[in-house]
DNA sequence: TTAGCAAGTATACAAAAGGATAGTGTTGTT
DNA sequence: AACAACACTATCCTTTTGTATACTTGCTAA
């Protein structure tokens, strides 16, 4: 992406919108939320999940935070939820294919980052302001 | 980026650790911040900009909130501050060339996201639950 | 008939994030 | 002497987020 492409990014998404309501802002804020990428990062490791083993998996998130963002990440389109009514209930996730470039995006960004890691911490504790 | 790559990737990651500290999550947390995520946007789109002027770009952001990202962003190498100790006093910030690169990241999942927001808008519309 | 499971809901409370706004320090201008 | 400019701090208060945990529902097995 050279400078001129991400210029014509930049003014399409409209950074400085003073409107209230900016549907890309709260998409984006809505898929970077903190459990939310944690969510797509196991559903994306283990392809179908039951609510319990995404609870098990993204550690310390409670029942209500799970299901909030889950129903989010469906509501989006980017988690798909299938209920099968047995007894006992059983429900799985899993990510669509929008859901699967998301998760794509998200892991090229960690791959970017995590070699920048150890300086980056280590500049943290030097850091101090 | 094939599915082995991204299973690597997600192994790398470690996104089932239970330890309460990771720095990679931190790192990731830190910068996909609702606030620093719109920083990062209006110093890509004016490369350099004096406090008063990111905070007229952000459109409602508190001074309060405002230093905070822009300390972490300092912090985590994304952001240069350069103070000039003129009177009234002048200071100055914008991307490193890290922080570039997070931009670049952040303008293509953005680039991505855009055409669907219409469709995503309308099925949160019809998701009553 | 009582127990038990899965997948949540509901409730109460605690912690963190965020907003509004006043104050600070320095020095040139009126 | 009062004021203004700038880049913040500090304080108070509200809202949101999150935790912990008890409860629900529907059916099945002991």
């Amino acid at each position: 992406m050279n400078d001129k492409r991400m210029q014509e990014m930049l003014a399409n998404l409209d950074v400085e919108n003073p409107s209230e309501v900016c549907p890309i802002k709260d998409v984006l804020a809505a898929m970077l939320d903190k459990w939310t990428m944690m969510i797509v990062l196991v559903l994306g490791k283990h392809k179908v999940l039951r609510f319990a083993d995404v609870k098990r998996s993204v550690v310390g998130i409670s029942p209500k935070m799970l299901t909030k963002s889950l129903r989010t990440l469906e509501r989006d389109g980017h988690v798909l939820r299938t209920v099968y009514p047995e007894v006992p209930i059983r429900v799985e996730y899993n990510l669509t294919d929008q859901g699967y470039i998301f998760l794509k995006k998200l892991v090229d960004l960690a791959d970017w980052i995590v070699p920048h890691v150890p300086t980056i911490v280590k500049n943290r504790e030097e850091f101090i302001k």
